[in-house]
DNA sequence: CAGTGTACCGAATGATCATTCAAAGATCGA
DNA sequence: TCGATCTTTGAATGATCATTCGGTACACTG
């Protein structure tokens, strides 16, 4: 009676497009601006009428949000699995660093429209869940940053201080990498890991 | 039988006006967003009617142009002197990097627009000269790095990679500082220093 | 191949916006 | 106070935008 393919391969199909277009949707806002870009002209590059857009976002504001969701979850994912496997607390930012950085690039135009973005992100009331997960992750990178410290490998003291200063570095890294750019990622990640420990 | 001010000083109290209009813009800008404030909302909050602005701009986009030399220009004026007056590669660096620093949380909300606003001053036609006084300052840290460097008191082989960096955590410096903060700008860019410099 | 639900289309809609402009207010020298 | 000029007003204008929705195309099941 129900014909209809199997719900959850429906369900995926989905899920696979809409990934799809928010990943298009993020390249798009990095390089315009995400005021800047109308609707139509979003679909327009993105092969797409701009009412299809709503079948699978609620509104514009919701696609942005799936941009700075599709970019810190599997961030926290990955920054969580490396510090709960232990290690000696240098070893331990160093690959932070690393996992982080590496993210920073691959993502770099949702991290572009994340920064271009911070005064709605600040405010609105649907943006808790993002302002919720950034917190997450500077927790994460809180934590080994004091862990450092307190094993004196870190060149600060202020623990404050440097936490502020690896996001400004890090996150500031997506507005001058190229894709073939000189440094690796994993370079990139070093040369901030000798900044901020001791030899 | 012209029945005029001095020429200068009606161009004085227009630029004056100009310059607080400036401002003010660059506050409401930094908490609302540029595209999010329309010209009457703007002109609201600057208690002035949305048809004034014109007499002083002539568009939006001028008056974004205009936070970001207000900005800029100050900057580059002091750093310039600060360079030309000569001394040992670290001072002149630590000196720069207050200066910097103090200069980013004096003008935080120009900051934060200028941060918001890349996609923008990245691309138009008009952002040429905001473009090159960008240029204009990143030459004078990157002299500054190089000197620094030759004479090895830098902690980093690579001076791109430092200049990128030091770009990142002091210009984000805006987004987390606040008037009354635990540290005043000079521990801050003696912070920054210390991540830069060997001992 | 018939029937059903999903994916997509694109013109229409109502709201909002930047900008203009004619007129009024403010300022000041004479 | 007069009159010239600078400054400000706010309603009108035309353009643009996000969103809606009635409908088409397609994929899949049975």
């Amino acid at each position: 009676m129900a014909p209809r393919p199997e719900r959850a391969v429906l369900r995926e199909r989905y899920d696979r497009r809409r990934a799809q277009v928010v990943l298009g949707a993020a390249r798009v806002f990095a390089r315009s601006g995400y005021d800047q870009t109308s609707v139509p002209e979003l679909a327009d590059a993105l092969g797409m009428a701009a009412g299809a857009l709503y079948h699978y976002f609620g509104g514009k504001e919701e696609l942005l949000i799936a941009i700075c969701d599709q970019l810190m979850e599997p961030l926290l994912v990955q920054a969580r699995a490396l510090l709960a496997a232990g290690g000696p607390p240098a070893e331990r930012l160093r690959a932070l660093l690393r996992v982080w950085v590496a993210h920073v690039i691959e993502h770099r135009d949702h991290m572009l429209v994340f920064q271009q973005e911070r005064h709605v992100i600040e405010r609105g009331e649907q943006w808790a869940g993002v302002r919720e997960n950034r917190k997450r992750f500077e927790r994460l990178l809180d934590g080994a940053l004091r862990e450092a410290r307190e094993a004196r490998v870190t060149r600060l003291a202020d623990d404050r201080l440097l936490l502020s200063a690896l996001l400004g570095m890090v996150n500031h890294t997506a507005q001058w990498h190229r894709p073939r750019g000189r440094l690796s990622a994993e370079e990139i990640a070093d040369g901030y890991a000798e900044l901020v420990l001791k030899e």
